[in-house]
DNA sequence: TTGAAAGCGCTAACAC
DNA sequence: GTGTTAGCGCTTTCAA
């Protein structure tokens, strides 16, 4: 049902290639035959098939985004806006993006950038989350397949990523809690396997160092990103004596968490007890209290990975492979005032 | 560089058809034949080119998502999970996703809708936050491209769709607060061009109307789904005398920032004024007060939009065309207790 | 200015 | 069991 060059060609009785060419707009063709040529493709309704021009071209035009989610209530906020930046910056520059969601390190996933990189499946693929020596970088790699990470892993090569600073941006935030006077900082850190979550806690541990503040063990709990995790991690936390007067969280998700458990323990947060996040998601302006977190530019972060890829696949060289953007500190009330 | 049937077929002197069987695992070819091809494709490290299957075979194994998505800091934890649950359910059905971001009517997005009802693109679409007359159904419709809605509207054919029934759930919720006592209850209503916005619209007319109750135009406010909307609303509604009593929003991001509005205001929520939401977010179980909302499972939402537009792409019919659920009153604090 | 022909890599009907 | 042939729809040399 659909026309094809082949039924154009037919109904002028001219040649396929003839009609190509009309189309594609060289100025090789009579302007008449062109403009015959367009009107039957319009009367026809004739849209190209992109399977066989991509066939032809040899690439697809199209970027992959492997999701690592975790469980079915799988809601965080940081993919909707990163999908947002990422997809934009593809649509702009005529690119299509292809996403798909797996569990971290599942079977599943690593099928998925096995297929991702036979020819034929996408040109490029952005990388999230990362892990340490992380499988998905080491693959791709090896197959010297183009893809642009958003993070760092510890692998001993080179590739091209944008990052945040979780170092400098932990530096920022456990300052600012040491400035307000406060000497037990607790850390509830994400996922151990996470690099951000090393470089978040590497941050903490030289801030809380560089002001001769002690760290305890039993103040860094581990969780998983979520609310839940946080109420759980803060529970914990809240049962150790002396107790923390300030709780840094990994980030903003797992800080509303940690902030209703405290709430339910009687605590203002604020005052008796300070607490942060990391990321800046809209919700952590209006959570009660409003929240000290990093801001993190998410959106900006999706569209550079993003250009930077495009880049790549098609052949220029990124201006600059290795970017590093450092979080803002954003004080809010839950912070709290100086306690000296 | 990546080996072809060709190559292999050359390689061991053979034909490319037989390879092609070999591999595809047909039972006509010799076993000891089948051994070599495999052998080979192995040591080539051959890695079918899904383009050129796809062409053959006139179907792209491949979903299209059409995100809508406003302004730059776009950051709805609705959207992570419902792409997790179309993503997984595609995934497990061997089916791609191809996803793209687009403001709401604009000329960008017909123009995605366009592209994606060409031959090739992908197998069908999902269509997602349906607005009055949606001219995106009426293409879809008008071109026969198969496709599925999250969501309804107004246009006077049929299409296989899953929407949530937003008037039930508004009676539930309604009726809740007015069993706790309210007379005065606002409404902050989502962008009135959204199809959901009506129905809920409507919910909250009616069942105020079976109670009874008056509704004065002043306490209904439009926002536009985010934080800050509804704190603006908020702020608004609690200009108005008599004041109201309990606010109603479109959906749970709104009543955190009206909530976090009320709180500047001196109000206690909960107590002083009663707040409720819609979708139950994760984060709603978690805000302080904790929200009283209405449940709706995105996830599974998700999963079963596109296992319907699996169905329909392979010419199988849906078992039912017209999903309704009824979203589920979850009760918690934000909505207080009887002010009777 | 136009057309014939080859080819992108794969599948499948049909013949041997 | 295996090969020949045609074809998916398009682009692009090369000749005419």
């Amino acid at each position: 049902m659909a026309a094809t060059l082949k039924d154009i060609a037919s109904e002028l009785g001219i040649s396929i290639t003839t009609v190509s060419r009309g189309l594609a707009g060289y100025d090789d063709v009579a302007a008449e035959t062109r403009q015959r040529i367009q009107e039957t493709a319009a009367s026809l309704g004739y849209k190209p098939n992109i399977l066989a021009r991509r066939l032809q071209k040899q690439r697809t035009d199209t970027l992959g985004f492997i999701m690592p989610t975790f469980g079915p209530r799988f809601s965080d906020p940081f993919f909707s806006e990163f999908i947002a930046g990422i997809g934009n910056e593809a649509a702009e520059q005529e690119y299509d993006l292809l996403v798909s969601t797996h569990a971290p390190e599942s079977e599943q996933e690593k099928q998925a950038y096995a297929r991702a990189t036979q020819r034929g499946w996408v040109d490029g693929l952005i990388v999230i989350r990362t892990r340490e020596n992380d499988s998905r970088i080491q693959h791709l790699h090896e197959q010297n397949f183009p893809f642009v990470v958003f993070g760092r892993t510890n692998l001993p090569f080179d590739y091209p990523y944008v990052d945040e600073d979780g170092v400098a941006g932990m530096r920022l935030l456990v300052q600012h809690l040491a400035d307000l006077g406060h000497q037990r900082i607790g850390f509830i850190m994400p996922p151990a396997g996470l690099m951000f979550s090393q470089y978040r806690l590497q941050g903490y541990y030289e801030t809380m160092a560089a002001n001769n503040l002690p760290v305890a063990p039993e103040w860094i709990v581990e969780g998983d990103l979520t609310q839940r995790s946080g109420a759980e991690a803060a529970e914990h936390l809240l049962a150790v004596q002396p107790r923390v007067t300030a709780v840094i969280c990994g980030n903003d998700l797992m800080a509303m968490g940690a902030i209703n458990q405290m709430q339910q323990n009687g605590l203002t947060v604020g005052i008796d007890i300070a607490v942060a996040g990391f990321d800046d998601i809209p919700a952590s302006a209006y959570s009660n209290p409003p929240l000290t977190t990093l801001h993190q530019p998410i959106y900006d972060i999706g569209r550079q990975t993003c250009a930077m890829l495009i880049d790549i696949v098609n052949g220029r060289a990124p201006e600059n492979p290795s970017v590093l953007l450092t979080p803002t500190l954003i004080v809010r009330a839950s912070s709290g005032s100086s306690i000296l």
